[in-house]
DNA sequence: CAACAATAACTTACTCGTCAGTCATATACT
DNA sequence: AGTATATGACTGACGAGTAAGTTATTGTTG
């Protein structure tokens, strides 16, 4: 009758090495959902399988799970984009063509975009996240497109213009793009990156170009 | 010795009339500081000058105050774009010209852009939050401004184009802008508004002008 | 125009649920 | 046996919203 103890499987295993990304993994779907605030490391935890007190095992407080996710998910792109850029310099108008295209890319990847969004909303409150973020995404963006119109300029691919104006105008409307599309429509908007890669950069690069 | 009972000065007056709008103001101040989770509904009874249960009696919970900012902070502006975007059909490039420059003020007012801050950071769990601000506000803005590069191309002042892409590529920046000065920099950068209207606006309406 | 009733505007004090972070203890691994 | 990894149960504080009572104001009546 009753099942002699066979094969008892463990409660739990460890799993030192994966667990921070399996934590990270599960913060970005409920920070996604909820926002920061609303988001509790309880669900966190259930969604990464463990035990809340597990989770403090990896991160001291609930902000250091955040600084996580920037550090894991969208400073490497920023890092990325500046690399892109450098290896560019000779060729202004197709580097800043392709940082364009990826970044549209990375605006239609609804939980890679969340993170700016949690970042701005807590901004006010953990400054110091506001700096490493400032410091590790957004400046190295925007000092990518930077380095690249002041290139143009200097070849005289471009007209003369200001760097830093010039590079917002170029990103912005990415970023705004992907807020609107994921947070404020829900899903009802289409995202035809294709489309507006294209519609987009003619429209910048056509204003930046030099008159021929 | 003891002062006689002499016009002892009520301990509260009825401002039926005002409360709504220094409850708004207050909200204001208390938001733009914490962000909506994290600010308390008797903080901004405080700043307000009455009681916690007096801001019940005005507003039947947290996010309906969230929802009267924008009701009377940045929808009215959304509709004066439209108008403007209207009335300007003929000039589309100054109607244009005139549209950025109004955007750009804005984004140095750090009170009212706090608000579409509040809004995408807590449009996940408000969804009807999130379709009133849609609606009135950024359809409205973009409306304006598709309005006005649909009615330049058939003029023959812009080349042909996707007027929804323009529109986002001419709005874009100025919040995005507006974003990472107010609340990723903290105080640090100085927003130029003049320099900068000029030098966004020259960039995308040139390239959006049909050659000559 | 007092006195007083009726009501609108307001406050104090509370309830009730929530949740970040901790502690004592247990289990897996070496 | 010893330690790293994990858990369940707890604490302590907090905060949205409410209930019940209080005060200012308005109107009414003799």
């Amino acid at each position: 009758m009753a099942e002699p103890a066979r094969e008892q499987k463990p409660k739990w295993r460890r799993r030192a090495e994966s667990r921070p990304d399996e934590i990270l993994d599960a913060a970005l779907t409920i920070f996604e959902r909820d926002g920061f605030d609303a988001a509790r490391v309880e669900d966190i935890a259930k969604e990464a399988k463990l035990s809340k007190a597990g989770v403090y095992l990896y991160f001291d407080a609930k902000d250091a799970i955040l600084r996580g996710l920037i550090e894991r998910e969208v400073a490497p792109i920023a890092r990325n984009l500046r690399a892109m850029a450098e290896a560019g310099v000779s060729d202004p108008k197709g580097a800043l063509r392709m940082i364009i295209a990826g970044l549209t890319e990375l605006a239609g990847d609804r939980r890679k975009f969340a993170v700016p969004r949690l970042v701005l909303s807590v901004a006010s409150r953990y400054p110091d996240l506001a700096a490493f973020y400032r410091e590790n995404v957004v400046d190295q963006g925007l000092g990518a497109a930077e380095m690249l119109v002041k290139a143009g300029v200097e070849q005289g691919v471009f007209r003369p213009c200001e760097p830093g104006v010039a590079a917002r105008s170029l990103l912005g409307p990415i970023f705004i793009h992907g807020f609107y599309t994921h947070f404020l429509l829900g899903d009802r908007g289409p995202l035809e990156p294709a489309a507006r890669i294209e519609a987009h950069t003619d429209i910048l690069l056509n204003g930046l170009a030099a008159r021929g």
